[in-house]
DNA sequence: GAGTTTGAAACT
DNA sequence: CAGTTTCAAACTC
């Protein structure tokens, strides 16, 4: 049995569809499929604290990829190819969806070849293994089982927001991406990983050969639907490396009808049937033959959608061409209309357009590739090229929040990304910047809210392309909105984990230009803004960054690590640094200073405040402070600004930032005083002018009633003496009972306000017994 | 708003 | 690893 221990799921990102935790059972030894594996040391990264990528497919980029629909188990096409199959996901995290997933799971296991053992560990994450020998065929072959005899893994890595189980299975193939990093990958052997859901219905399934050629086709509107990429890496060495990407996912679009079931589909198989809560997604995957100006022989485009934010668009361009291999022109546009957002990912190859295949796309039709699950919320599709899984790393930069992955291979094609325009409203993702320098957020409430567009096109590859329609086949990626952006080095970082689930909502990653390995870039939104016009931001391949390059000149102004807009992975814009690098005009030096900061410190850029260990305090800063004078007691230090006390690893003097200080307990307790006072106050304010608008609707229809100006008009001389006679009757009487004067004017005022009341009551009857008139 | 204090990060 | 320097936020007046 293979299970992911609670301790290291616990130190996983519970909203993360944690692929890190794949890499991690492929290290095991074959003899810990018997017990769990020993949780490692370390996380293998922070939670991350924003949005989720629902589901984050990967695109081969090597030569060619080829798009086509097919039916469920079209996916065992080719070979020896490295296939992955992303399911839809949904919510992925959140504690009240273990029950779901067992349910899930378990109905999911009944349709799969025996399985030895179904966990699912506290983060929601279950490793399903087959039971070695069990008479499944492999899921390489087409139209087989996909759980593997040798015990292939399904990991579920969440639940999607229908609640369907995420499930990624993992051939034992599959070997860490930072170790079998290479653009040979010589073993020829297949990789798969998949993804699937339990709840799916049946998949369309893309395939191809060498060019990203799509054939899709909707099976039924709101379909699970599969997409599957397959491609050939240039050098192969014992044999034709071919990737498979199939992604597979129950889209939920909430302007189309909810099917009455979906089928899920492991590797193009159904694995299980169930109803959906909500309707599935549909993305419209449309194909046609490239006709934007494209300078680069291949290309893929991918679009990673923002989880939580609606308003992300993460786009994720992988696809690279071997000018050699045969042109398969494809355009895949890809339009996912998913609420406001609608996204459109093309794919298109320079020649040989009749090859493309021919997928229609309709309006609800839906490109497979994506995910991204928001929690709650309409969400963005994912759509990230998916390469080999050796060739991808995963490169977690700034914060927890923001991820990067970097793709490696040896092809020499370059491709464009583009992302259209878009509108976002939200927020939400802006993880990280705790000190974002643009904008007020802070750490953990990031709700930056930028729209831009942004589009990238390789390096020496720049062609401007404007985006289309979202009809048919448009080729551009847009979304209705887009979240901060980070650009991050394709360098090769020891670091980098494949983990493309990672990434960030927003994140926009673009092929660098280039033979060798392609450069990835997230863009941030000030980036953006840094454009001067729809210009593509060009992206420096990882050729370019030399080993440990601190910036030891200008770019150090605003490069260093004291530059929270650079430590929190963000471009600055609108702040007040001075020759300021960290912008898109110093692209390399800051690039390079990423590098060099990682160098330093791999874990420079992600977020101090995590998890703590089991049986802690769910939230513990990272490193622990290091406070001297302040008690633990001010914002200087870092954990009590983060309101969370100090931990075991702190190193802090004289701290008082522990459960029973007495010190912290009375702070805690001003603090909220403090609090309610506001709150009183802020009450107390509010009835007031609740009241006084309260007090004049009530009078004023009375009085003023029909236009005309009642109390003056009934204020006549008359009355103005009865109500002295009052006035003064009441003083007289005051005066014979000896009333202390403060009595004696409050009498006067009441018997005042009673008058006033009466003339009132007079002008309103008289209103109404002779409106004309008066 | 200016000056001081503070602690993290960079640097040596 | 420890000490020093640099820096910007937090804090005080």
């Amino acid at each position: 049995m293979d299970v992911v221990s609670p301790e290291l799921n616990s130190l996983l990102p519970d909203e993360i569809m944690d692929t890190e935790a794949i890499a991690m059972e492929e290290e095991l030894p074959a003899e810990h499929l018997a017990a769990p594996p020993q949780p490692e040391p370390d996380p293998p990264q922070v939670p991350m604290e924003t949005e989720v990528p629902e589901i984050v497919s990967l695109c081969p980029a090597t030569t060619s990829m080829q798009m086509t629909s097919t039916s469920s188990d079209a996916q065992s096409s080719t070979s020896s190819g490295t296939q992955l199959l992303l399911a839809p996901s949904g919510l992925i995290a959140g504690t009240t969806t273990t029950t779901t997933t067992t349910t899930s799971a378990k109905t999911l296991t009944q349709n799969l070849p025996k399985i030895s053992s179904v966990t699912v560990p506290a983060n929601h994450q279950l490793i399903i293994n087959k039971v070695a020998g069990a008479p499944a065929a492999d899921g390489k072959s087409p139209g087989t089982a996909v759980l593997k005899p040798e015990g292939q893994k399904l990991l579920v890595a969440g639940l999607s927001k229908t609640g369907q189980p995420i499930m990624l299975a993992l051939p034992h193939t599959w070997n860490k991406p930072a170790t079998t990093q290479g653009a040979g990958d010589a073993k020829g052997q297949p990789t798969q990983i998949k993804m699937v859901t339990t709840v799916g219905k049946p998949v369309i399934a893309v395939s191809s050969a060498s060019q990203l050629m799509g054939t899709s086709t909707t099976l039924q509107a709101q379909q699970l639907k599969t997409l599957q990429l397959t491609k050939k890496p240039p050098v192969s060495t014992a044999g034709p490396m071919i990737t498979k990407l199939i992604i597979t996912k129950a889209l939920n679009n909430k302007g189309l009808s909810s099917p009455a079931s979906v089928a899920p589909v492991v590797t193009g198989r159904v694995v299980t049937q169930s109803t959906p809560v909500t309707p599935p997604r549909t993305i419209t995957i449309g194909e046609t033959v490239s006709t934007v100006p494209q300078n680069t022989s291949g290309n893929s485009k991918v679009a990673i959608s923002p989880l939580k934010s609606p308003s992300k668009l993460t786009v994720v361009s992988v696809a690279s061409q071997s000018p050699n291999s045969p042109q398969k022109s494809v355009t895949l546009p890809l339009n996912v209309a998913l609420g406001q957002q609608i996204l459109t990912v093309q794919q298109s190859a320079a020649t040989s357009p009749a090859k493309a295949g021919t997928s229609q796309s309709t309006a609800q039709t839906v490109k497979p590739v994506q995910t991204v699950g928001g929690v709650g919320t309409s969400q963005f599709k994912t759509i990230i090229p998916l390469t080999t899984p050796p060739n991808v790393q995963q490169i977690q930069v700034p914060g927890s929040r923001f991820h990067y992955v970097r793709l490696v291979t040896a092809t020499t094609g370059s491709s464009t990304v583009q992302s259209g325009s878009s509108t976002s409203t939200n927020p939400s993702i802006q993880p990280v910047c705790k000190f974002f320098c643009a904008a007020p957020s802070k750490p953990v409430m990031m709700n930056a809210a930028v729209r831009m567009s942004v589009p990238i096109v390789p390096a020496q590859t720049v062609k401007q392309v404007v985006p289309k329609p979202l009809t048919s086949a448009a080729q551009v990626v847009t979304t209705s909105q887009t979240p901060q952006r980070l650009i991050m080095p394709a360098t090769h970082l020891p670091q980098i984990q494949p983990n493309l689930t990672n990434l960030p909502p927003g994140t926009v990653l673009a092929p660098a230009h280039g033979s060798g390995n392609m450069g990835y870039a997230v863009l941030p939104a000030p980036y953006v803004t840094q454009i001067p016009q729809p210009a593509f931001v060009t992206l420096t391949s990882s050729s370019t960054f030399s080993t440990a390059t601190p910036i030891q000149t200008q770019a150090r102004l605003s490069l260093n690590g004291y530059c929270d807009c650079f430590a929190n992975g963000e471009f600055c814009n609108n702040c007040n640094c001075v020759n300021c690098f960290n912008n898109l005009d110093h692209e390399s030096e800051r690039l390079k200073a990423i590098k060099a900061c990682l160098d330093r410190n791999p874990v420079a850029f992600k977020p101090k405040i995590g998890k703590g260990k089991e049986g802690e305090s769910d939230r513990r800063h990272s490193k622990g402070c290091n406070c001297k004078k302040s008690g633990c007691l001010k914002n200087y230090c870092e954990c009590y600004e983060a309101k969370i006390m100090c931990s075991s690893i702190c190193k802090c003097m004289g701290c008082k930032n522990f459960e029973e200080s007495p010190e912290r307990k009375t702070l805690m307790h001003l603090a909220d005083a403090a609090e309610v006072r506001v709150q009183q106050q802020t009450a107390a304010k509010t009835k007031l002018s609740s009241q006084i608008s309260d007090l004049l609707t009530r009078t004023t229809p009375a009085v003023t009633s029909g236009g005309g100006k009642l109390p003056y008009t009934f204020v006549t001389k008359e009355v103005a003496e009865a109500t002295c006679d009052c006035l003064l009757e009441q003083a007289e009487q005051a005066e014979l009972t000896n009333q202390p004067q403060a009595v004696a004017e409050r009498l006067i005022l009441e018997e005042f306000g009673r008058c006033l009341r009466r003339i009132i009551s007079f002008a309103g009857k008289a209103k109404t017994d002779c409106p004309i008139n008066c």
